[in-house]
DNA sequence: TATGAATGAGGGTTCATTCAT
DNA sequence: CATGAATGAACCCTCATTCAT
């Protein structure tokens, strides 16, 4: 029985990373599911098993690959013993961001399908890993107050998603390191702000 | 003999309005060259004695679409009499988001697809409007000296236009108005931030 | 061991019950295997177990509507007394004719589907109930002679089912009870037709 | 240029052959439009110039068989000399019904897909031919009154119709020549009672 | 130049049927 | 007996592109 349920697994694993690495090379609008199953080896009717359509796929696949990201950042905080809270979010970006300049297809395809929608979702509904729960946690760790952190974390994942979608991609208007230290000055200036 | 070089003229400048609008209508991907050449009022082969396909009459139009944004922001600019460097940077940043706001089919057009490659290029070689020449005499006559101010508009543009694109399309995570205040502040900062 | 043979008759009445109900509500072709058996409630697979395909259900479930038809008829029949041949046969249509008016969908499945072959079918071989022989005897109660019984009833049917079908459904080209009396005045010089 | 235009008129012609020789061989729920198109030796795509779907020429294939079924009963009216209006609808009648038994096909086709609506069009609309005209001015001539006479050509269609199919596709319950009479009783019946 | 009929590959989707469990 | 995952052929339909006129 359980046997059964496995391979039904493998079968979605197959599907999602064909799927991934179809839309990372191609795109996903030139992605069929002719291809996906294709790459995946098995039958056209498979595919609609486990998925309505791509896009229920790449839904699908953001949030995953968004969970790593955060997840490994994550664990690279623990490991190390920072004071301020700034600190610790630009820590936290600098990971993110270097993940991303070593797997640029990574970036490719998260960037430009990740919405604040999706986003949020992942964060809060991250199935055992409360990531928003926990960056909340980090600003009550800090003792001080902010007016809308929400707001905050959103203006930075976004600052950073998109100043960095072209500099990494294309080290255009200048390399990742000249951009570094003005995205996290200026992530420093957000949080600043938003104190009370 | 200029009258068939008109009439050329006349049948691209209908194939690029009709695209136009239904680009913004119902998107690129839905749109079909039938789509275009039916709103432009012509037989399909003609289509392509004009363009290569529709990507390439997109690139055009954004191009044109952006252009026209920021001549009207900066139209509106001259008609007042501001201050400092920043009070004018936020002034042409609000025209241009309300202008996004009261039209979101153009922003759901526009910012799906202005690259910072194509964004440049339209800033420095827009046929009779150098807007990045404008944007560098205006930071000369402010009298201040800025480390890298491609970087700082950079930031700045990729800041609003991420930013605004999930406020004004889906009031999320808060409410334009909401977000102005708060991405105003931010502009300031970066702007400072780059004083020398 | 006759539990086994009980368990099976009621999986195959659940399918029976199932594809009724699917196929006066949604039609035969727009009705799958997959339907049926999710309407049943069980595997895609148990189908095939019962039956070949879905019309073998269909033409079984045709003879059960019919019968079922005929048999509400001549109970009410068997509850009011009438003199002549022709008030008993026409007071069977009328009873028959309510009942698909009051209930089109299976005016739809029935009057698609019935063919004379499998109505005469019916009319004989109706397991416990004797249809025709009830007929005919009707005919010898009347103490009258006919030509040809069975061609009679045929031109009967195929006119009532024929006129009754876009009437009910459509309303063209009069309402039912416009035709009702017309109808029933054909039925009667049908009847004195075939008298010897 | 008409060149053109004859060339569609052929294709057009070559969809609805290869579609009514589909129809009655297979059916038309078995036909599909891959069939057809090849049956025609065209490309799929070209279907879609000429037609809806394949119900689109399925109606207009009903009415130009039953267009070509009423002419020519017709002409062969014209060429003889009858007294009564019975004896003319009769002769009619008849004349549909040998070329119906004469060409079953056509029989299959048509009787399973006539309804009252698209029959009725087809009478009125007939470019050319005001079928539905001609049978009032038969009605006229014959210098006779009736209370209803779109209902009684209703119900004399429906009688024929529903009647033919089974006997000459299948010789049940009677032989078409013993049908034709008492058919013909009854078409005498139904006009008498309608006559005022 | 301009046309638009014709193409046919390729898209998404459904579904009867099989078969290992 | 019963299951339901897997199949893959077949469906309808769209559309970029070509080419004779």
């Amino acid at each position: 029985m359980s046997k059964v349920i496995e391979k039904k697994r493998q079968k979605r694993e197959a599907l999602l990373d064909a799927a991934l690495s179809l839309f990372i090379s191609q795109g996903i609008e030139s992605t069929s599911i002719s291809d996906i199953v294709k790459g995946a080896d098995m039958a056209k009717g498979t595919f609609y098993l486990y998925f309505k359509d791509k896009y229920e796929i790449r839904d699908q696949l953001i949030h995953e690959m968004a969970k790593r990201l955060f997840h490994a950042a994550e664990r690279k905080l623990s490991q190390v013993r920072l004071e301020t809270l700034e600190e610790k979010v630009i820590y936290l970006a600098d990971c993110i961001i270097d993940q991303l300049n070593e797997n640029k297809n990574i970036l490719r395809f998260i960037s430009k399908n990740l919405s604040w929608g999706i986003f949020h979702d992942m964060l809060v509904t991250g199935e055992g890993e409360d990531f928003y729960g926990k960056y909340v946690m980090m600003l009550e760790q800090s003792g001080r107050k902010f007016r809308n952190p929400e707001l905050m974390l959103y203006m930075i994942v976004e600052l950073i998603n998109s100043t960095c979608h072209n500099v990494i991609l294309r080290q255009e208007p200048v390399t990742l390191e000249e951009l570094k230290p003005e995205l996290y000055g200026a992530i420093c200036d957000m949080i600043r702000r938003q104190e009370i």
